[in-house]
RNA sequence: GCGGGGGUUACCGAGAGGCCAAAGGUGGCAGACUCAAGAUCUGCUCCCGAAGGGGUUCGCAGGUUCGAAUCCUGCCCCCCGCACCA
């Protein structure tokens, strides 16, 4: 920790001014530029944590640092409320459910912790979620807490929630707009259900669906009819339609249920034979399904024996229905149809029969006049890499699989040869017309061959079994009528892509990428029958879903502070028509809800210029998971809503945050909530390690090695920073920065030019990295780089000097430094400026401040090209001192630099090949008897690596005035182009690249 | 399988034809300071070297080039999306 300064204290107290002093509300300005940075809203249902800190952390510091350019800067902020989560907590909290209360209690503890009063407290808060609106209301205080906390620049007189008036009011504009395309529209969809709760379940209402995601498996059932008469028919489930052609017999489990259900299909109706579960099952995904009562429940046994016709190749093939114990009444309908040639399970379920001899007694072979034969797999795919006849066969024994109870390495068989087939199997001639097609291209077609041919149809499954928290069944069920948004119209795609052109992405792949989105993108449900938000405008019943409702609210933040004092019936359609699009007329408008609302024109006018002023969205700033969904709603909403003046102009994208190597994430039990950050590392540090650890592109890592090395680092800075304002380095110079600068001219020794030049050199390449967005380049530049230089500049010149040359170039470094590390750079800032008060005044924040002028005329490349000689010069001789073994001191050393001729030699050969450097050198030099010399120099020359870079330079003058420091680094005498010469060592001298003898001690 | 990103000297991580034995950090070693520890600073940290040098390195194997960590070809491996499955 720096000597005077406390980083908590130093936080608190800028946060508190900024919020006072209200700098970061923003306003519409007359003449400035205007810049308006999003960042998506937090979903209030917990505390963020540290790896929600990064994307808003950049989100700041981007917005900060368009302050430092002379932007009138908009960041605004908000809380999402809709959605399920929330809902779900608040019924589980309701339940009295152990998990989440004891989860709750935690959360609330972070923030309610740490007195005598507080488990009654938190007890108190958590009783309270049972309200779900009482969950988004303490998470988003909390929330904007930690954002304070954080030190995030945000205008938060903007802010709302997702689930207050004016946004649904909002959203509710949205739709009527884009129902007005005609892209809102209405078809099936397969969802997750519980029936014991008669409703929808979400991920967060699945046990542990969060961890162990629950998708929707679209399988094909295909119908096969009992061959004794009754016209009825067992129904197989597969993933693998197109395997239909090698079917040899039906699998029902001997001891599962079976029942009769009678099915409404486009024909009529039928009787279809399905596991008991299966039944309930399709009553949720089908309309007109009746399990037929009384008699017709059977055990699976009562099919054994009996003969089903293949509903492909005329009808004609039957097969028998076997036992399987592998078959499970509670996947698909209970019934496989088995295709042993390419199926691990069917495979060896067979061999197990056949083993088992039970096929032979069961007198069914026989039936179908197949007497004394088994049944053999018929082989309907081609694929390379099972050459010896039945892939199914070929793996099982690869795997040494012996019995369908060896279900691992049976499910490891079924992956592998699902891969194979599905990408590089063929059909065979046994397929009719899809023969010779590749499965990965024919298997939707069979499919749809099936359904056209009313020989099977849809069914869906979970894809794994799943309850809910409440302990019911999680099920598939079909919506007859579900809403969606429908993305495919060409106008809508030709918009969205047009968008995109125009737009800046970074990292620049994500354009293409989102190009590709676009194209892929078709139907998307937008609304629920349950959950939190805003009330589906065409039918009630319906909310609207919380991906589609958070798409172009941007153009809220700008007006939400305006509406809140409007009344919320002012807040209609043509109002926003209005007030986004221009369309409409004020005066008009308020005569019309003035009637009931009296809004006048001037406010509304008012508002629409707000609006204007501030759109479009300058920038938004998220993370890569988000392309694909938020970000691709968001473009393509506003490409069909708004005017092209309005579409968003760039988009940021940085990577997530891990710790330690691995993924952050409550079952991992590794997260670090925001609201810990300044008590544990200090926000500074942790701003500063989000912008320094990794570019946009990579992941940070945070690992508390690396954030301790840093903290050292910052703390370093820190105390730089202190050392330069202590009253001896103000009072031996009166440094301020006029007159230290002033230092005159003449004053400044190399050394200070050489780190001037540094500086300002190092300030114009962080500007320029911070307005590419490459904030980390920055950040190492200011930091690292920076800090280098000052240290070597401390060991050339002194302390004491290093304190008032920093005190010269502090003020401009605080301000560039100030968007990554706020509070510190205010701290210093008014320091300096209390310190300064009688010769100049300072605005009183460092966040107001412009970026600094780069100070050109101190760039200086010969002074840098002199430091760098030097620096060679001492390495090399401590590279002889070591190697030589020279210690503790030698006694002198000598530096012989190059004759006048080398200099000339070497500047008429520099930019020549090599192959005509000695040529042209001896034919420079000219004279006589010299050509050895000349000709060992080049190849000198041309080895040496540090005198291949020509530069022009007057090496004796260079280390006459700096024989003091070489003497003080090496502590003996130094002699420059003395006589002395005993091993002959002068003649090695090359440009650049003086030679060195060194005298033992 | 498709798309994206990778494999660098103990670790993390820059570098994208010559200025590269390869930034920076971490860790390690030695020294300075200190009663001591910590912090800080200095040096070293691929191998050899009693003179600034030489040798071998950047997943593997080839190739292009006067010259390759960097470009090309093939291969192996890892990560992330998506798809496909279960």
């Amino acid at each position: 920790m720096p000597k005077n300064t406390n980083f908590k204290q130093v936080e608190a107290k800028w946060q508190r001014r900024w919020e006072e002093s209200g700098i970061f509300d923003a306003e519409p300005r007359g003449g400035a530029k205007k810049f308006f940075l999003t960042v998506p809203y937090p979903y209030t249902s917990g505390p963020l944590h540290i790896g929600h800190g990064r994307t808003n952390t950049v989100g700041d510091i981007i917005a900060r640092f368009k302050r430092l350019q002379g932007y009138n800067v908009l960041f605004p902020m908000a809380f999402h409320v809709t959605g399920t989560p929330i809902l779900a907590i608040a019924d589980s909290i309701s339940k009295s459910e152990g998990e989440v209360v004891k989860l709750y209690k935690e959360y609330v503890s972070i923030y309610e912790g740490g007195d005598a009063a507080s488990a009654a407290r938190v007890e108190e808060t958590v009783r309270s979620f049972t309200d779900a609106a009482r969950v988004a209301e303490f998470f988003a205080a909390r929330i904007s807490e930690d954002f304070k906390r954080m030190g995030y620049s945000i205008d938060w007189r903007r802010k709302f929630n997702t689930t207050e008036p004016i946004y649904n009011k909002f959203v509710e504009w949205q739709f009527k707009k884009l129902y007005d395309k005609g892209v809102i529209k209405k078809g099936k969809y397969p969802i997750t259900f519980s029936a014991a709760d008669n409703s929808p379940v979400g991920e967060d209402d699945i046990e542990e669906g969060d961890t162990n995601k629950v998708s929707i498996v679209e399988q094909t059932t295909v119908k096969f009819e009992v061959s004794d008469g009754s016209g009825s028919y067992l129904v197989a489930a597969t993933l693998r339609p197109e395997t239909i052609f090698g079917v040899t017999n039906l699998w029902v489990n001997p001891t599962a249920k079976y029942v009769k259900v009678k099915v409404r299909v486009r024909a009529g109706e039928e009787i279809w034979w399905v596991s008991k579960e299966a039944a309930e099952k399709l009553s949720y995904q089908r309309e007109g399904v009746a399990v037929l009562e009384g008699e017709t429940e059977e055990e699976g046994g009562f099919f054994l024996g009996k003969v089903v016709k293949v509903p492909v190749a005329g009808g004609g093939r039957e097969v028998p229905v076997l036992p399987a114990s592998f078959v499970d009444a509670d996947v698909g309908t209970g019934v496989v149809y088995s295709v042993p040639a390419h199926a691990p399970y069917d495979y060896i379920a067979l061999e197990d029969l056949k083993r088992s001899g039970v096929l032979k007694r069961s007198g069914v072979l026989k039936r179908l006049g197949v007497l004394d034969a088994e049944i053999e797999p018929i082989k309907i795919i081609e694929i390379e890499g099972y050459e010896t006849g039945l892939p199914a066969k070929e793996i099982c024994e690869r795997l040494e699989i012996k019995s369908q109870a060896d279900e691992e390495r049976l499910e490891e068989a079924t992956q592998t040869i699902y891969k194979d087939e599905f990408y590089r199997g063929v059909l065979n001639e046994k397929c009719g017309e899809f023969a010779g097609v590749k499965i990965a291209e024919i298997k939707d077609e069979v499919k749809e061959w099936l359904k056209r041919e009313n020989k099977g149809d849809v069914f869906y499954e979970t894809s794994r079994k799943a309850v809910t928290r409440g302990g019911g069944k999680v099920v598939v069920a079909v919506l007859q009528d579900q809403w969606f948004i429908d993305y495919t119209p060409s106008w809508w795609k030709e918009r969205g892509h047009k968008l995109v052109d125009g737009m800046t992405f970074y990292p620049a792949k994500y354009k293409a990428y989102m190009h590709e989105i676009i194209d892929w993108l078709t139907l998307r449900p937008c609304a629920r029958k349950r959950g939190l938000g805003t009330r589906f405008p065409f039918e009630q019943g319906w909310v609207i879903e919380s991906l589609s409702d958070s798409t172009i609210y941007m153009a809220l933040y700008t007006v939400a502070h305006l509406l809140r004092g409007l009344p919320v019936e002012s807040l209609t359609e043509d109002f926003f028509d209005f007030v986004f699009l221009g369309i409409g007329d004020a005066e008009a408008l308020a005569k019309a809800a003035g009637v009931e609302t009296g809004v006048e024109a001037s406010v509304l006018k008012r508002v629409q210029e707000e609006f204007k002023y501030w759109y479009p969205n300058d920038l938004r700033h998220t993370a890569p998971p988000h392309l694909s969904n938020h970000l691709v709603f968001f473009l393509m909403h506003h490409a069909a809503i708004f005017p092209e003046r309005c579409w968003p102009r760039a988009i940021t994208l940085n990577e997530l945050m891990i710790r330690e190597g691995r993924k952050i994430s409550k079952s991992k039990g590794n997260v670090i909530p925001l609201a810990k950050v300044s008590e544990l590392y200090g926000v500074d540090l942790f701003r500063l390690y989000c912008a320094i650890n990794a570019d946009f592109a990579s992941v940070v890592n945070w690992r508390e090695q690396d954030v301790d090395a840093l903290g050292r680092r910052f703390n370093a800075v820190v105390e730089l920073f202190e050392d330069s304002l202590t009253a001896e380095c103000a009072t031996v110079e009166r440094a301020t920065v006029e007159r230290a600068k002033g230092l005159r001219e003449d004053e400044l020794t190399h050394a200070d030019r050489w780190l001037l030049s540094r500086f300002y050199r190092t300030l114009k390449e962080t500007v320029e990295r911070f307005a590419a967005f490459r904030i980390r380049d920055a950040g190492i530049n200011l930091v690292f780089n920076l800090m280098n230089d000052i240290r070597h500049y401390e060991q050339r010149a002194s302390v004491e000097r290093r304190k008032r040359l920093v005190r010269c170039v502090l003020e401009e470094w605080l301000v560039v430094l100030s968007p990554i590390v706020p509070h510190i750079c205010e701290e210093f800032w008014e320091r300096l400026r209390l310190q300064l008060q009688r010769q100049r005044s300072h605005d009183s924040f460092v966040s107001l401040q412009r970026l600094p002028e780069v100070k050109e005329r101190f760039i200086d490349d010969r002074v840098e090209r002199e430091e760098e000689f030097l620096a060679a010069l001492v390495a090399d001789i401590k590279e002889i001192l070591r190697v030589a073994r020279i210690s503790p001191k030698p006694r002198k050393i000598y530096i012989y630099t190059a004759e006048q001729w080398k200099w000339e030699i070497f500047k008429a050969v520099k930019d020549l090949p090599e192959r005509e450097k000695i040529r042209k050198a001896v034919r420079v030099r000219g004279r006589k008897g010299e050509e050895k010399s000349t000709v060992d120099f080049v190849k000198q020359l041309v080895k040496s690596k540090s005198g291949l870079e020509y530069f022009e330079l007057v090496e004796a003058e260079v280390l006459e005035r700096e024989k003091e420091y070489l003497k003080g680094e090496f502590g003996c005498e130094i002699g420059v182009n003395e006589e002395h010469d005993p091993l002959g060592k002068r003649r090695f001298a090359i440009p650049l690249k003086p030679a060195i003898f060194v005298e033992g001690g």
